[in-house]
DNA sequence: CCTCCTGTATTGAGCGTTCAACTGATGTCG
DNA sequence: CGACATCAGTTGAACGCTCAATACAGGAGG
């Protein structure tokens, strides 16, 4: 992306393919990848009506201080944009889980506060959910792998940060 | 969902709740989990339109033989559920891609066959998403960690693959 | 004061996924 | 042989997500 700003033919040949062990590897975790949150995506839907990002919201939400936050700082919190949150948000408002508010002196500011139904709700799902993050995840790894498991995702987290976000164009180079 | 909430002790006395160090890695896997099937998605939509899990089944055809099989055995390698595989392969076949034909001695059956075109095309899309796998997970993550994150996906896939998962009707312990 | 520009958030269109309902073909049993 | 159950796959509606376009508030500069 950034070295090299025309692409050589040449670059191409360069691609280093994924050896035998890598693929394994690779073939298991892109599975596990376009399943498990599907998973737990269908558990919170079915016992509770609620997404797993929505879930996540309302969780980051109750950790905050007067369990109110700034759009912004939440869609960081839950590693969202801010349009998706934007319209996750606008589903828990409509079940009164969640309320926003523009933040008084500073006008372009939205804050969104979790309602005490919300709170209800909340404590009403974490339950199951755990219970399937236990049995879908923890239990079947054990703690030492599940350590590794979390050092790695925070390592993809760092690389996906870095370069060429979408939704953030990247101007790199000299433009106007 | 982490910090344990003011629940009914009855609940809690059966929900176990993770931990501090359990709470840092469930909060760097689910962040990761939410994030990078996007990258990986959007580097395939934007490049070579074509979705990630369409590539998984062009990349599963080529490496069948004749480069044909089974809709049914396709959806059980690319760990999708038939409806999502039915509509995938329908837009796979809009492009010429893919090709469709029920199975000749058993009615109910379809096969799918990667065209020439479709070959083509998955060697066109496949340096920049092994690129885009190196720069995002393996090459941050190194040789080790890597098989670890593989081995952790493995028994995640087995535990939803296991015991009471949606959409599969729970195995009987005898089976016919 | 008025205009332009940036920062914050919302909206709408398009697409992919899921769930449930459905079509047809294949067995099974009376 | 005909009714029924089952299997393999498709379809349509609902929904969530992404991208691009938009609204609107606050500063910067003339």
């Amino acid at each position: 992306m950034g070295t090299t700003p025309d692409l050589d033919p040449a670059d191409q040949a360069e691609t280093r393919w994924l050896d035998d062990g890598e693929l394994r590897s690779w073939h298991a975790f892109s599975g596990m990848l376009l399943t498990l949150p599907g998973f737990l995506d269908a558990q919170l839907q079915r016992d509770e009506d609620l997404s797993l990002f929505g879930y996540l919201v309302m969780a980051g939400l109750a950790d905050a201080p007067e369990r109110t936050l700034r759009m912004s700082e939440l869609a960081v919190l839950t590693q969202g944009s801010l349009s998706r949150l934007s319209h996750a948000v606008a589903k828990l408002e409509r079940n009164r889980w969640v309320e926003r508010r523009p933040c008084p002196g500073n006008g372009r500011v939205t804050i969104a506060t979790l309602t005490d139904d919300g709170m209800a709700k909340l404590a009403a799902a974490a339950p199951g959910h755990v219970a399937a993050v236990r049995r879908l995840v923890t239990d079947p790894l054990g703690h030492e792998l599940f350590a590794q498991l979390g050092e790695a995702s925070r390592r993809i987290l760092d690389a996906t940060a870095g370069p060429g976000c979408p939704g953030i164009p990247r101007r790199a180079d000299g433009e106007a």
